[in-house]
DNA sequence: GAACAGGTGAAGT
DNA sequence: ACTTCACCTGTT
């Protein structure tokens, strides 16, 4: 366990372990937390900024305590004990060798509305770009806030991007991904889609409630499942899934990793993506 | 310029 | 059920 205090204006988490700030915010499950120029991370979750960063093997949160403990607790996942996941992942030397080699990955627990979005977004996308297009998303039409003298915003609403027209989706330059945000935004807005009753649904249930969205297809559902419902039996496959499955010697089968199967997914494919991996 | 990118859906076998 | 292709845009 860990042990939390209030220091200043930031929240001291001490007797960490498994918690990698750029292994976290840089493995590709999220796109709205950015290195400043001293190292820390600064984002916006939940219509929080904050500035999160390591140091002395202590984790610094800005902010409460109040708002340690409802958001960014929770948010960073903090209570799992990622020793014995990765322990359940390494299987064999591949499996191994990705595991240790994303240490302190943590899984976020994403805002469900943010998490679709975004991955709509993502396709046939590298990180810049998705970066850009939700940024853009962000300063058009969500909340500014006002965070250490910078300007920040909030991800806006799916009720707020349901009354915009195509046309005011131009300044994401989004291209073809821009009409399926709209649709979402419209089913979220419309009470087609329901967060709280995909939570509750089984995860097959819950993938064919979001695959029948256009412009959703089987991998950005699986992504909006695992990151933005903590559905942890999701496997999203996207290039580098598929990269690694090359790599694995024998059959890399999601259902060996049991009902966490979407967390060993963030390993490799941080493995495959990171490492240098050559297929 | 051409090819390709963290994908999807439609149309063709 | 599997393969091919166009799709908008930004980057080699």
């Amino acid at each position: 366990m860990f042990s939390v205090y209030e220091v200043g204006d930031f929240v001291e988490v001490s007797g960490l372990s498994n918690f990698s700030t750029s292994h976290t915010f840089e493995c590709g499950q999220c796109f709205r937390w950015n290195k400043d120029e001293d190292g820390a991370y600064v984002g916006v979750a939940f219509g929080h900024a904050a500035k999160i960063f390591k140091r002395r093997a202590c984790l610094y949160i800005s902010g409460t305590m109040d708002e340690f403990e409802k958001i960014w607790r929770p948010y960073l996942d903090l209570d799992r004990d990622y020793d014995a996941l990765r322990h359940r992942f390494a299987v064999d030397d591949f499996t191994r060798a990705a595991t240790a080699f994303g240490s302190g990955i943590r899984m976020l627990k994403q805002d469900p509305w943010e998490t679709l979005c975004s991955f709509i977004l993502s396709q046939c996308c590298n990180i810049p770009r998705i970066k850009k297009m939700v940024e853009a998303l962000c300063e058009n039409f969500g909340d500014p806030l006002d965070f250490e003298g910078k300007k920040l915003f909030t991800f806006p609403s799916a009720e707020k991007i349901a009354e915009l027209s195509l046309s005011n989706l131009d300044v994401l330059r989004s291209g073809y991904r821009a009409p399926y945000v709209l649709s979402a935004a419209r089913a979220v807005a419309d009470g087609e889609i329901v967060f709280e009753e995909l939570y509750s649904m089984p995860t097959c249930d819950a993938r064919k409630k979001v695959l029948s969205l256009n412009g959703i297809g089987p991998k950005v559902a699986d992504c909006f499942l695992l990151f933005g419902l903590q559905k942890f039996d999701a496997f999203p496959v996207d290039t580098w899934i598929k990269k690694a499955q090359i790599l694995y010697p024998g059959k890399l089968d999601p259902s060996r990793f049991g009902p966490y199967a979407g967390i060993a997914q963030q390993y490799l494919f941080f493995y495959a993506r990171e490492s240098g991996l050559k297929v």
